[in-house]
DNA sequence: AGCACGCCGACT
DNA sequence: GTCGGCGTGCTC
């Protein structure tokens, strides 16, 4: 029995709370023990928002509450809580272990993810949630029978499905193509899947990666599921319906939780399905700190909550065909394949008309009498390029060099950096005073065909002019890659256009995602329907004609795997001030003693911040690595945050200027275009 | 980020 | 003998 001295009168032990303060400083990341004093004790409760006195930001800052504890009353001494913002509990520790999971992979901040999991606090929806959680808590929507058994229909288009999510197994499943109405088969087979949990008390997460998709996915939930059941998440809600709907996540009762990349964080509770809809989609890759991919994150998820992990596509991604050849997912078969009938255009086929080969044109011609008929092309506008009538170099803007194009059928050429007219060009190579179209965008394609098909109706759909559907009358459907409408009872031809031209691209994914591009428009054909690969031949135009997208993505693992190339290997970028660069790698050499000899490429020299040396290196490492290399480069950052004086030297330099970043290093992991 | 603490030069 | 420069370190 510890002593005390007469004037302190003995207590007994003394409530803390473990707090995460809101702040982006990288050595604030990890949790403050604070005393609850008495009178807040009953509102400081685990996942509340609370302000605390830090020695820094102003007196007191923003918090959660993650965790409760107890302890003796004189072992230290402790701050007490400030206030708590509001009784509501916004922050479960489930959803804290997966922020600070996900942070701790990436080499980032528990913040930083909370930022993209949590919306931004509405106190209306907030009190409206507290009243109503209080009243009328856990009241499961009435599920229909028939909806039910729909479900299992769908689902039983794969033997072994069903069983597989049951087990809480990881899939990667290949959507069969198709459209029935105006929803996609894809989007009614993740619609089975998530009512078939809902049914035992389930929640489930989907992710898709555009709007479109996220309607199309809807739509199909809207003839499955009860509507109380079905729960949006993404940024194009008002700020009120989203904070809304992410409270209706934390209850008790399960939801079918639908978005965008955000989405693989919202808290349900009791998750029974992760499902992620066209992983390969660069909308995936979040471009906030610290720039976890929705499918990296999700893969973190099912490890901490279990529950079904499904990756669904009509084309392969290299990412999760490394996940299934490590025996990771596995690939449940259809009960009976479905493909598309692709065409592809012979060498000799002359074109009847512009860039069209004959065949495809009579193919055209033939579909749009019974309804429309689909046409991808690479670009939106009219002539995307322009060249020099004469010498056919690049026509570039006279006054900042941008490239020209032309924005209409015999419009000025315009730049596309500066939008000054070209009135009065001149090439500056040869001075010749022409230019010539060198490319068409989907505006000129309309053009053309709709003289080449006199009175047919033409829809021209792009990111400018989104049409989200068609009727299944005839019409020629003019789209760029990714922004194809779906039409009623599937397009009766698909024309893909400029498919070299997109092969084209200097990327290292380009392969796959032409690949998921044709696919996906493919797939939006009606049963038996003619699509037509127009002049590309390869291994890219095989797959999709063989409709064999795992192994075409199998072979580009094994083309990277030799190169280090990802997904093969995991790619980390350091940047920053020269010294903090060269100190971090020396300290990842310690800390990793197992990356290769040629596992650090650089550091190279980087542009100049405000006169300091700035260097980048980019770090190839092994996934058995990962923990040990994102400790490494997560210490490195919080060395260099605490030390860097950096900023003082700046001083009175520059006024109204934009400032350096606040962290001398940054460091990003899983980088998809790994260039020094 | 902010703010306190601490160890050397100029001062009433 | 004291005031205050800013370099260094920490934030419950």
């Amino acid at each position: 029995m510890p002593e005390h001295p007469a004037h302190v009168a003995p207590r007994g032990p003394r409530r803390i709370a473990h707090v995460l303060v809101d702040s982006p400083l990288p050595q604030l990341d990890r949790l403050f023990d604070y005393v609850v004093p008495p009178e807040l004790a009953d509102e400081a409760a685990p996942g509340v928002r609370v302000k605390v006195p830090l020695r820094s930001a102003g007196r007191v800052i923003q918090g959660f509450i993650v965790a409760l504890g107890e302890e003796a009353d004189e072992e230290r001494a402790l701050s007490e809580i400030d206030t708590v913002v509001s009784a509501a509990a916004v922050l479960p520790d489930r959803l804290y272990r997966l922020a600070r999971a996900v942070a701790d992979r990436a080499a980032g901040s528990a913040n930083d993810v909370l930022r993209l999991a949590v919306p931004r606090r509405m106190v209306r929806a907030e009190k409206a949630w507290l009243a109503q959680t209080t009243s009328a808590s856990a009241e499961e929507a009435p599920m229909e029978a028939s909806s039910l058994e729909r479900a299992r229909d769908i689902l039983g288009e794969y033997p072994g499905l069903d069983d597989a999510l049951e087990a809480s197994g990881r899939v990667a499943l290949d959507a069969r193509p198709g459209v029935s109405g105006s929803v996609p088969a894809w989007a009614s087979l993740l619609a089975a899947a998530a009512v078939a949990r809902l049914a035992r008390g389930e929640s489930a997460v989907i992710a898709v990666p555009d709007h479109r998709d996220l309607a199309r996915l809807e739509a199909a939930l809207a003839e499955l599921a009860p509507a109380e059941s079905v729960v949006r998440l993404d940024a194009e809600l008002p700020a009120q319906e989203r904070y809304a709907n992410y409270l209706r996540t934390l209850d008790e009762a399960p939801v079918i939780a639908i978005g965008n990349r955000s989405v693989v964080y919202a808290p349900v509770t009791r998750l029974g399905l992760l499902a992620l809809w066209d992983d390969g989609d660069s909308l995936f890759d979040e471009p906030l700190a610290p720039y976890v991919h929705a499918r990296d994150a999700a893969l973190v998820r099912q490890s901490l909550e279990g529950g079904a992990l499904v990756f669904c596509g009509h084309s392969r991604s290299s990412d999760v065909q490394r996940l299934v050849e490590i025996g990771f997912l596995t690939e449940p078969a259809p009960a009976r394949r479905v493909t598309p009938k692709i065409v592809l255009g012979a060498p000799q086929d002359t074109p009847a008309t512009g860039r069209i080969p004959s065949a495809a044109f009579r193919s055209a011609r033939e579909a749009i009498a019974s309804g429309p008929v689909l046409v991808q092309v690479a670009r939106p506008g009219y002539a995307p390029t322009l060249v020099c009538g004469e010498c056919r170099a690049p026509a570039r803007c006279a006054h900042c060099g941008g490239p020209l194009f032309a924005p209409a059928r015999g419009a000025t050429p315009t730049c596309a950096w500066c939008a000054r007219d070209a009135r009065g060009w001149q090439c500056s190579q040869c001075e010749a005073t022409t230019v010539r179209l060198a490319s068409s965008g989907s505006e000129r394609t309309a053009d053309e065909l709709g003289r080449a098909f006199a009175g047919v109706r033409v829809v021209v759909a792009d990111g400018a002019h989104p049409v989200e559907t068609v009727d299944g009358s005839p019409a020629l459907v003019i789209a760029t890659r990714g922004a194809e409408p779906v039409a009623e009872g599937g397009y009766r031809a698909v024309l893909l256009l400029d498919g070299d031209r997109m092969l084209q691209a200097p990327d290292l994914r380009i392969g796959e995602s032409c690949l998921r591009w044709w696919s996906n428009a493919a797939a939006l054909a009606a049963p038996g329907a003619p699509v037509h690969l127009v002049a590309v031949t390869g291994p890219v135009a095989r797959a999709l004609a063989t409709w064999s997208q795992p192994a075409y993505a199998r072979g580009e693992l094994l083309e990277r795997a030799p190169l280090k190339m990802p997904p093969a290997v995991r790619i980390a970028r350091i940047e920053g001030d020269a010294p903090q660069v060269d100190e971090a790698l020396v300290r990842l050499g310690a800390d990793a003693p197992r990356l290769a000899p040629d596992a650090v490429i650089g550091p190279v020299p980087a542009p100049e911040v405000s006169g300091r040396k700035r260097a980048r290196a980019l770090v190839r490492f092994e996934y058995a690595l990962g923990p040990a290399v994102a400790a490494s480069l997560r210490a490195s950052v919080v060395a260099a945050a605490v030390s860097s004086r950096a900023r003082r030297v700046r001083g009175p330099a520059e006024p109204g200027r934009s400032r350096p970043p606040a962290n001398t290093l940054s460091v990003r992991l899983d980088v998809a275009d790994p260039e020094l």
